[in-house]
DNA sequence: TCTGTGCTTTCACTCAGTGGAAGAAGTGCC
DNA sequence: GGCACTTCTTCCACTGAGTGAAAGCACAGA
């Protein structure tokens, strides 16, 4: 029966909003069921809403009828104030250069490390980041490098959490990893050996302004090559710093 | 009078759809009076479904009560499908580490350019395109190179607009153009000089599979290095095959 | 041929959505 | 300090946009 047996109170907004939010990294693609169910939004009426959806490339859908992100969508989401990548964009490319390896630009999200830039080469080792997904901080070098400059209730309250173990080598036991966080404070970058994947290290250094942690830059490479991590630090920091030191004063604007 | 005097049949999903394409290029940042009066919605009504879009971070709004595109509508956008994007990237870097200069990857979109990658270092000269912005075609180098591999339908179409002139070098006389567009297809790239942006030349080189141009590679340097443009060809033609042909295979996907 | 899955369409019912207007807040100018 | 202007917030009488169960269609696989 129509109608009468709706959800009260949801509004239209709030079921486009749910439709667009059913997909994710790890459904990227979904058929029209698929979005009902994960959306909570009835059959037919993810029907009309994907519909417009559509007609509007905020979705698309493939030559098997699945839908994806359209984009439209990608194109207003390129319109979103990023002034801090587009600040370090050069210097992450500069990292790229001297290292021929993977360079990510994240921030802390909640109490996740959100990937803004991500630059690699042919020759760099396959890994799992994707600009615009999240990983967990403290399996992650840029992550740990942000976790560790954070204020002590944040990391009290980060320790006390059930912590993810991508492999067996992730530091999980809370006392253990805040020794590693005081470790790299203490030196100012971080390392991380096989923590989030297998084959895969890292080296990260904070982006300071004013005293916080607005960002920091990585550089992730194969574990065969491991014995490279130091050199990578001196790179990272005085990238770091000179991301810092741009961001950190007035815009050049002309509007 | 509420209610009476509305728009019929307009649905909320379309003023939605209205109220995010309020943003452009030009205009990242809106007031809420601005967002109405550019979509055509109602103040009372924006007011209601900005507040919503914002609730889940699709907007968000700066120190000053200015409203502009939110990270939740960056990330969903970053789900887009890009499998040309991935296959093409380490190419583009390689580029980016063989001239220091700013690097494309573009394709058609309508009539225009449309930029997925842009890579730029230090050195590199300021230039206008944006990573999901748009720019004419006939004075851009991965334009004119798109539009030279067009059906001959396409061009004459494209050739009998009126044509904008970004500089007083942009080649608009339609005849002129078709020349030209002549030469890129016989040397199998192109140049511009100045017909776009004065200060900055350009080369570019078509990516090609099962005999389509279906993105352009391009290099944009200072015009005081335009002498260094013939020496860029190599590398881009070469890139551009390499694109092609890994693009052009099937994806080693892993579900 | 049958089963299962996904998609499209229908339509009786209803409340989510509408926007003009009033008022509040803030800014700039004289 | 007062006035003008702009922007934002809230109200609420009114109504048609929106709803989803169900039926049926299309397709694939066994």
């Amino acid at each position: 029966m129509a109608g009468g047996s709706r959800e009260p109170g949801r509004s239209v907004t709030s079921r486009v909003l749910a439709i667009l939010d059913a997909f994710d990294a790890d459904h990227p693609q979904l058929t029209l069921t698929d979005i009902s169910r994960r959306s909570g939004v009835a059959l037919a009426t993810a029907h009309r809403l994907v519909r417009e959806l559509e007609a509007s490339q905020m979705l698309g859908r493939d030559g098997e009828g699945r839908l994806h992100i359209g984009r439209r969508l990608w194109e207003l989401g390129e319109l979103a104030p990023r002034r801090l990548l587009e600040v370090a964009h050069p210097w992450v490319q500069e990292l790229f250069v001297t290292t021929g390896e993977n360079v990510h630009l994240a921030v802390r999200d909640g109490m996740e490390v959100l990937y803004l830039h991500k630059v690699y080469g042919r020759r760099a080792v396959p890994i799992v980041s994707r600009i615009g997904g999240r990983l967990p901080m403290h399996p992650t070098g840029v992550g740990k490098v942000l976790l560790a400059y954070e204020a002590e209730w944040f990391i009290t309250s980060y320790l006390g959490r059930k912590l993810e173990r991508p492999t067996p080598h992730t530091i999980t036991e809370p006392g253990r990893l805040a020794r590693e966080l005081a470790a790299v404070r203490a030196q100012g970058y971080a390392f991380t050996h096989e923590e989030m994947t297998l084959g895969s290290c890292s080296a990260a250094a904070p982006i300071v302004v004013d005293g916080r942690p607005i960002a920091a830059v990585g550089v992730v490479v194969s574990s065969h090559r491991a014995r490279e991590l130091p050199r990578l630090v001196e790179p990272l920091l005085a990238g770091a710093r000179q991301i810092a030191r741009e961001y950190g004063r007035p815009s050049r604007t002309v509007p």
